[in-house]
DNA sequence: AAAGGCGCCAACCGCCAACTC
DNA sequence: TGAGTTGGCGGTTGGCGCCTT
């Protein structure tokens, strides 16, 4: 990216990666003035900056409680799934749902995922009669035919379930209890199920996951599991589906408790609620 | 050790609606 | 009322680091 700048209003205006000193100097401007009249920052001879690089650096990098360099949970892998079948490419709406996300965090998490399912989907389907294990030699992960998942029609919500309210909306940004509309919904909560239709070899392969349903352990991170590097999650990724699916999963798990919201975040790392 | 592939992500661009004068 | 400006948003690009071959 060049570092090249342009005249503006006699001022060389700057490009690319901010600088420590301009970050501050934001800061400054945003704790003085607040969150607004981003082009005064130019004008007032602040930064030699254009107001939107002024509130996009803001917004994405520097505005609190952001979760920078936080891997999406399988939660909020399963949020975004949901919302982009139900609002399409609506980065920024979808994000008011995830709190510390930006719209350029969901939109550059979904960019990512559709390249990695548009290189799955081009595996060869002959590797289909294989078994996994005979195609991975038990290191990468299952990767059966697969219906072409952007075309697979979702089922419209139904219209008695509860609503799922934004979280990070201005009027609600506390995101004290995430157990009030997650498990209400459970659409939210099997992605799998949205993305894999009720076929055989669906079935099959969700048997095979071990319950553990997020996008990035079925896809995932796959140098990493070729390279023994382990799950890219380190928790249990909490499963709630119908009860008896609930209990299987628990036989398998070796009767872990997913039962209460409470277990369910004990289950997460600490340091992820840091934010 | 080097090259290539890939994931991640910061930041830019263009479009457009809202706002201001 | 219309032109100019600003801010919000989605799409895209390009750099960097890690991993594999």
């Amino acid at each position: 990216m060049g570092m090249e700048g342009r005249r503006d209003l006699g001022m060389v205006m700057r490009k690319g990666p901010w600088t420590a000193e301009e970050d501050e100097i934001l800061m400054d401007y945003v704790a003085k003035y607040g969150p607004r009249d981003w082009s005064s920052i130019r004008s007032k001879g602040l930064l030699p900056r254009t107001g939107k690089s002024c509130r996009l650096r803001w917004v994405n990098k520097l505005k609190p409680d952001l979760k920078t360099g936080c891997k999406f949970s399988a939660e909020e892998e399963r949020i975004v799934i949901e919302l982009q079948a139900r609002f399409g490419n609506k980065w920024a709406r979808i994000a008011t749902y995830l709190q510390g996300r930006t719209d350029n965090d969901v939109k550059n998490f979904w960019s990512t995922r559709q390249k990695r399912l548009a290189r799955i989907l081009q595996t060869p389907t002959t590797t289909t009669t294989m078994t996994a294990t005979q195609r991975n030699h038990g290191k990468s992960p299952v990767c059966h035919e697969m219906p072409a998942l952007e075309v697979v029609q979702l089922p419209d919500l139904e219209p008695g379930l509860p609503v799922l309210e934004p979280i990070n909306a201005d009027e609600n940004l506390c995101f004290d209890d995430p157990m009030k509309f997650l498990p209400s919904f459970p659409q939210l909560l099997q992605p799998l199920e949205m993305e894999f239709p009720q076929l055989a070899e669906n079935q099959d392969l969700i048997a095979g996951l071990d319950c553990d349903m997020s996008f990035s352990n079925l896809f995932g991170n796959q140098r990493g599991l070729e390279s023994g590097a382990g799950q890219q999650f380190p928790f249990e990724v909490p499963f709630f589906g119908p009860e008896e699916e609930v209990q299987n999963c628990r036989t398998k798990r070796g009767g872990g408790d997913l039962g209460t919201p409470d277990s369910f975040f004990d289950d997460f790392p600490a340091d992820m609620f840091e934010w």
